[in-house]
RNA sequence: GGCGGAGUGGCCGAGUGGCUUAGGCAAGGGCCUGCAAAGCCCUGUACGCGGGUUCGAUUCCCGCCUCCGCCUCCA
């Protein structure tokens, strides 16, 4: 089977072409950097991060653009009331949201484009736009017309004519469903030089600018929440599309993260900041919480959910630690589509079927598990490889997370030292069936944070992860 | 009002016109263990409601109920 993908605009799952053979163009809506990112964020971060990363296993060198809104209204209105400057807020979240995609294990994009520094493109649009009748300027603001294009609303399926009124600041406009391109400065507001007044950046404008850039006027995807559907992606297509630019093949959009069933968003107030979150679990568990539903479906955040995540990754992550134990690590090779169990490769192909390919993940641990108990280091080893190579693609590496090392960190020799001289005496209490003092330096140990299990092959020993 | 999505066993979460009817978590039983832990084995027959099509529907069709998203900034 080959790689099917959801595709928004054809509402069906199609087979992917790639345009040029062997390369894909991926554009990604990152965010507008107005605060930290919640968990709604890095939702989107880890599903598209994923897709990259499958399309790299499937062979495709992968150009990925992410974007980053640096200038809008509520970056100005942050600053306007926090007395800080708005390059210093935008700055300073941008800096936070990588560091939480860089946590989460998000490879970065090949490119990561600012809107600021891409006006001159934008300014190109707009005049290719207001060249060919799609565009006009009014006092300082350009507007996209809505109506010189009649392919609008075929993304997200709304006819222009049902839509509930615009934005408030319609008087300029020809039409309330035209859309802003470039927006006038207020006074004390930043602006750029344009032909057509001192303004800044329209959010739809930047994205079509700064893919057509780096991804060239036609691309394979175009990913981003599906909150973006319309507006955003319709407005972004209009623009592109109407003075002929292809843009995307693909349209790409994962579900939302709820919160008691709601959207979580800053307007609501209800959001979940990733830091928050980092204080409950490891990185590598949230990752495999956000990773682990497929990428469509919304998903209602609970406490008990996300526990119930890191159990499960802990289950894998437990038979990695044991098998390299046993087994060792390989030399790592890169990914093929041979380096996985057959039904994972189709699961995934079937429009990025996470789930299922969970599912393969687990009975490949279970089966792991069970080579491991007959001390078989061939089919550990085997099994191994492949609980690797599925992991990576979604994006979970516990053997580079130290965790198959038990964790510890620079202080691992040490604590190996010291709990090793305990584990001896241990070791010599129970061979002299004094369980009373082995216990007490179980518990002991315990009470320290270190676990000690007894295998076949002797006692071992772990931190504790909670 | 317009457009779109969803309701699955205690919970999370896939999927399918019938075939061994995912997977995880939790629970119960068993194996292993000095006891644990981890692991392995077993158990659990669910698909919002009402009709219809069919030999047979959770899966297709119709109606209804409930919830969510978009239509304004939003991953």
């Amino acid at each position: 089977m080959t790689l099917r993908l959801y595709d928004t605009a054809s509402r069906q799952t199609r087979e992917f072409e790639s345009i040029e053979p062997g390369r894909v163009s991926l554009y990604l809506c990152g965010a507008t950097v107005q605060a930290p990112p919640h968990i709604g964020h890095v939702r989107s971060a880890v599903a598209f991060d994923v897709l990259s990363r499958w399309l790299s296993a499937s062979g495709y060198r992968v150009t990925f653009c992410r974007n980053v809104t640096d200038i809008d209204d509520k970056i100005l209105a942050v600053a306007a009331t926090s007395g800080v400057p708005w390059w210093e807020i935008s700055q300073r979240n941008q800096r936070i949201f990588e560091s939480a995609y860089d946590s989460l294990g998000c490879l970065p994009p090949t490119v990561e484009p600012r809107a600021t520094g891409h006006v001159p493109e934008m300014i190109v649009l707009m005049r290719r736009l207001i060249e060919s009748g799609h565009a006009y300027a009014v006092d300082g603001d350009v507007y996209f017309s809505v109506q010189s294009f009649p392919a609008y609303g075929a993304l997200s399926g709304q006819d222009p004519r049902n839509l509930q009124q615009g934005e408030s600041d319609v008087e300029s406009k020809r039409d309330p469903v035209d859309f802003a391109l470039w927006k006038r400065a207020k006074p004390g507001e930043p602006y750029w030089e344009t032909p057509w007044g001192n303004g800044r950046p329209g959010w739809h404008l930047e994205c079509s600018a700064m893919a057509t850039k780096y991804l060239g006027a036609r691309f394979d995807i175009h990913g981003g929440g599906l909150d973006l559907v319309f507006p955003h992606h319709e407005n972004e297509q209009a623009q592109s599309r109407s003075v002929g630019d292809g843009f995307a093949n693909f349209w790409m959009h994962n579900g939302l993260v709820t919160l008691g069933g709601d959207k979580m968003s800053k307007s609501l107030g209800n959001t979940l900041s990733v830091e928050n979150l980092l204080e409950q679990v490891r990185p590598a568990e949230l990752r495999y919480y956000l990773a682990a539903p497929h990428y469509r479906s919304s998903v209602d955040f609970t406490a008990a959910s996300l526990d119930e995540a890191a159990t499960a990754y802990r289950r894998v992550e437990g038979f990695v630690t044991r098998a390299v134990e046993l087994a060792g690590v390989g030399i790592p090779t890169p990914l093929t589509l041979a380096s996985f169990p057959p039904a994972f490769v189709d699961a995934m192909n079937d429009d990025l079927g996470v789930p299922q390919g969970l599912a393969v993940l687990h009975n490949t641990v279970r089966e792991g598990n069970a080579a491991l108990a007959d001390g078989d280091k061939v089919r550990v080893a085997t099994h191994l490889r492949h609980v690797i190579a599925m992991l990576s693609v979604l994006g979970l590496d516990p053997i580079a997370d130290g965790s198959a090392s038990g964790g510890g960190g620079d202080m691992r020799g040490v604590i190996d030292a010291l709990v090793a001289l305990a584990i001896e005496q241990r070791t010599a209490a129970r061979e002299r069936k004094d369980y009373a003092a082995a216990d007490a330096i179980r518990d002991q140990l315990a009470q320290a944070g270190i676990i000690v299990e007894d295998t076949a092959a002797g006692a071992r020993w772990q931190l504790r992860r909670d």
